[in-house]
DNA sequence: TTTTCTGCAAACGATTTGCATACAC
DNA sequence: GTGTATGCAAATCGTTTGCAGAAAA
């Protein structure tokens, strides 16, 4: 069983929703295959195209990466650097919660896994009615390396 | 004991600063006081300054809202709707809690009260060696309005 | 009076859009 | 063939910045 997303799943996903397969939205999503664990932007995803030599156009790389999201393939978030970044979702649903830390003072983005949210997810529908689909949480502070330069 | 900020508050962390205390800021951190529980953004803070006939200059409404921010009144945030949103931190660090529910088919954000990501920061702390100072977390779904038109 | 602020307008950078062409199905 | 996607350039939109005048300390 396949912990993320394949091309296959991308072509069944487009079929669904009658789009196309296109080489483009196949290469953008082979960018984030080959690179997991990082948060691309969609500047970044065109340099690594450039630099692959199978250049796409910018805005046909706004266009797939949004086309990704709303798919479920590719998740969307913001660290507060001015720009949009995405990752891999896992394919299970349940599996894709690990968390983003992020340093306050060089910007390094790590992740957490954890799965302790499930009990919170609960009680919070409980209580509010609120039905949850999914979650994003950030913790913000300094990493390893940075807590040593810290003590002011 | 308040359980969030004052004018005086702000006149004594501007001081720390050595930055001065003026209208402009005054007026923008009473906008939050009078408006508990709403996120706004730079374009909301300026047009209720509008609508209350003491309009301030965008840009310094931008500057306002960054300065409120790193002196820890303010909170910053982003919903995926293109802008930066704000509100007023709680004084107690560690009561400044809440988690936000952002309902996906409305786009509505609404408040959850909770602190048990306690447990969860101290394990990530250990588990990790990442200092957390501060944390956001966001759930999305549907709210109670729209789960009845989602029934697909 | 010295330094920091404000307001305006221009600059910026990320993202979106219009449109003609190219391509997937 | 038909409808969707691409690429380019122009447009948009939130946010930042330079600078001269205004105001706080």
């Amino acid at each position: 069983m396949p912990t993320t997303f394949t091309m296959e799943d991308l072509r069944q996903k487009l079929q669904e929703r009658q789009h196309k397969m296109t080489p483009q939205r196949q290469i953008v999503l082979q960018i984030f295959l080959d690179h997991p664990g990082e948060h691309l932007s969609a500047e970044d995803v065109h340099g690594i195209l450039r630099d692959n030599h199978s250049e796409i156009g910018l805005a046909t790389v706004y266009r797939s990466l949004e086309l990704l999201s709303d798919l479920g393939i590719l998740q969307k978030m913001e660290f507060g650097d001015g720009c949009s970044r995405y990752e891999v979702n896992a394919i299970d649903p349940d599996t894709h919660h690990h968390h983003h830390l992020i340093c306050t003072k060089c910007g390094k983005v790590t992740e957490f896994e954890d799965d302790l949210l499930e009990n919170l997810e609960q009680d919070i529908e409980n209580k509010s009615g609120f039905r949850i689909m999914d979650h994003q949480v950030k913790f913000f502070g300094y990493c390893k390396e940075c807590q040593d330069s810290v003590e002011d």
